[in-house]
DNA sequence: GTCTATACTTCGATAGAC
DNA sequence: GTCTATCGAAGTATAGAC
């Protein structure tokens, strides 16, 4: 517990993030950083030793922060579906808590990991397989059509991710008359992901027509009738 | 047609996009550009007069293509959920002629705008602009429920580009055992977003019970017993 | 541990010959 | 229009006093 190894400050840690979420990792400038932060450039030096290994600290936290979120999110056995709602939520509020996460993501990925070394790269792949479980239950359970875990896990987590990032973005356009975004709050972007999911990944038959299973306190109010359960996912093929 | 002002050599902005796309605006070096488009440096300085115009001009073709590709779509006439498929077709075809799109994309919005000038940004704003009509008929016509169009817009956009844009790294992290992912090529994902899209936007009752019109070669083979309408989509709400 | 001053490097941009 | 050579700015990193 009480390591007597140096704790680096974490406004150091923050500061950096935004700006590293600002500007991406070429772009940011280490005076900014530390001008930000309130410290002394050597002393960034000191602390972290580079440009480079700082920036890999700030993923490492990042990555580490969500994929638990995401855990916990999975442990809660609840039914998949609200499971879902929850992890596109946790997203959601992560993105809030540090506003610099959706952004940094977003270009690690353009940057195909250009940056990152083997530890940062095992942090940053805990957080699809932290979405994995969720998944497997809810296909295991029949409440999930079959899904790929990994291509469900792009699903929800895009378009969230995506949006909050583009808040910037779309300040701009609006601000300049080219789109008109009526009332389109991040919240409520959430929960138009969150239904979008949901009927996403829904199985097409309730799961009482798979097994012959008791209807264990699931909210489908009525055994299907046959013949109609495909009516609603199936149109507008062709 | 025939205007006589210089028209600089494509190949030298696919160069130049590509350089962006793999380490963003700051991270692009002009020497590696000019190397990679095989001409020298003060050449690109008398065509595009500076590394944040090359830029600008790429932004503008690129988004302006998108915009059009998605325009051509929303004319083709034929059903809503066609139109959405075919949508997100075109930005996977979009991303696999200009692999450079998606990566460039994600880091604009990263960014904020913040290299981009006014025409740049209407040029940008002109791609969910030209998806907005497909919802809109898709919502007037009840083959959609109703759908915020900008918020439709990054539910079918997002998925696609960042998913294509995450290949690098996907083959980073697979390289490294750090995740495993079975066979889920950029094809079967497309796939995959088109199911989850139509899925989503999909209105909960049939048009049919929207007004008494004629079943109009919907696939919808039976008219939907009432009170099991809303099964398959409330589930999970708790 | 913290700061100032500075060494070293890289890169965008241009001058000027052909 | 095209090239070589180079300038000057900007930025990462460090030396060394306190």
């Amino acid at each position: 517990m009480a390591r007597p190894v140096r704790v680096p400050p974490d406004h150091i840690l923050t500061a950096a993030a935004t700006e590293f979420a600002a500007c991406g990792f070429a772009g940011a400038r280490v005076d900014r950083i530390a001008r930000r932060a309130g410290v002394n450039k050597a002393m960034l030096y000191y602390h972290f030793g580079s440009k480079k290994s700082l920036y890999r600290e700030i993923l490492r936290r990042t990555f580490a922060d969500a994929a638990a979120r995401l855990r916990a999110v999975s442990a809660a056995g609840e039914t998949p579906a609200a499971h879902v709602d929850r992890a596109i939520a946790v997203l959601a509020e992560v993105a809030h808590e540090r506003p610099y996460f959706p952004a940094i993501m977003l270009r690690e990925i353009a940057e195909g990991g250009a940056h990152l070394d083997a530890r940062t790269l095992a942090a940053l792949a805990e957080v699809p397989r932290a979405f994995a479980p969720i998944v497997a239950h809810g296909t295991a359970t029949g409440a999930f059509r079959p899904l790929h875990p990994f291509a469900a896990y792009f699903t929800m987590f895009a378009p969230v991710v995506l949006f909050i990032a583009a808040e910037p973005i779309r300040r701009e356009l609006s601000a300049g008359g080219l789109l008109t975004l009526s009332a389109l709050t991040p919240d409520a972007f959430v929960r138009h992901a969150q239904e979008c999911v949901r009927r996403a990944f829904a199985a097409d038959a309730p799961p009482a027509a798979r097994r012959r299973a008791p209807g264990r306190a699931g909210d489908h109010a009525k055994p299907a009738v046959n013949g109609t359960t495909r009516s609603l996912t199936s149109q507008g093929r062709g």
